[in-house]
DNA sequence: GCCAACGTTGGC
DNA sequence: GCCAACGTTGGC
């Protein structure tokens, strides 16, 4: 039988106000640098596990109410964030040099609107999301890989099907 | 605005 | 290597 390669399902974090699932939407190519993520297991989700064409759920957080938003897929391979090496920029990281970048990005691509948007309070009444990273209590992960069958769940939720 | 939970930093 | 202090995240 032949090996092909798993689905791989993730969750990405961002507050609206800062950069909203419309605002990707709207980009040049529907496609941004998910740039700025500093916590080491979040970088190491893009830089060691994503592959392009992998789905995303893009989630706001802190927006009222908090919640998913819209899909987007994986849409490079990852590389060096370059906001660690601005000196203006917010992100940027001193003790990272460029023969040996400490943060790593991918682009991310928009792929759908969703037919409505989907509040947190309706992912943890769902009892077939029970055990999703979001939900954990103080999980505060901004880059999260999502299962298989949680996906499922989430877009049904949405009321779109399987296919993107 | 509050505050619980978390990750990071730095003194020892 | 421990762990207290600190800064940040993010739901409410």
């Amino acid at each position: 039988m032949p090996e092909t390669p798993a689905a791989r399902y993730w969750l990405v974090k961002s507050e609206p106000d800062v950069y909203s699932f419309d605002q990707l939407w709207r980009a040049p190519g529907r496609k941004t640098g998910w740039d700025g993520v500093r916590n080491y297991q979040a970088r190491n989700f893009m830089s060691q596990q994503m592959r392009v064409g992998d789905g995303v759920l893009y989630y706001h957080s802190s927006g009222q109410p908090p919640g998913v938003a819209g899909l987007a897929e994986v849409a490079s391979a990852p590389y060096p964030d370059p906001t660690q090496f601005d000196p203006r920029d917010e992100h940027c990281d001193p003790a990272s040099t460029r023969a040996a970048p400490r943060w790593f990005q991918v682009d991310l691509r928009a792929t759908r609107r969703l037919p409505r948007f989907l509040p947190l309070a309706e992912l943890r009444a769902e009892s077939r999301l029970a055990g999703m990273e979001l939900l954990r209590r103080g999980s505060r992960l901004s880059v999260q890989p999502v299962r298989p069958e949680h996906w499922r769940v989430v877009l049904e939720l949405a009321g779109i099907s399987d296919r993107n």
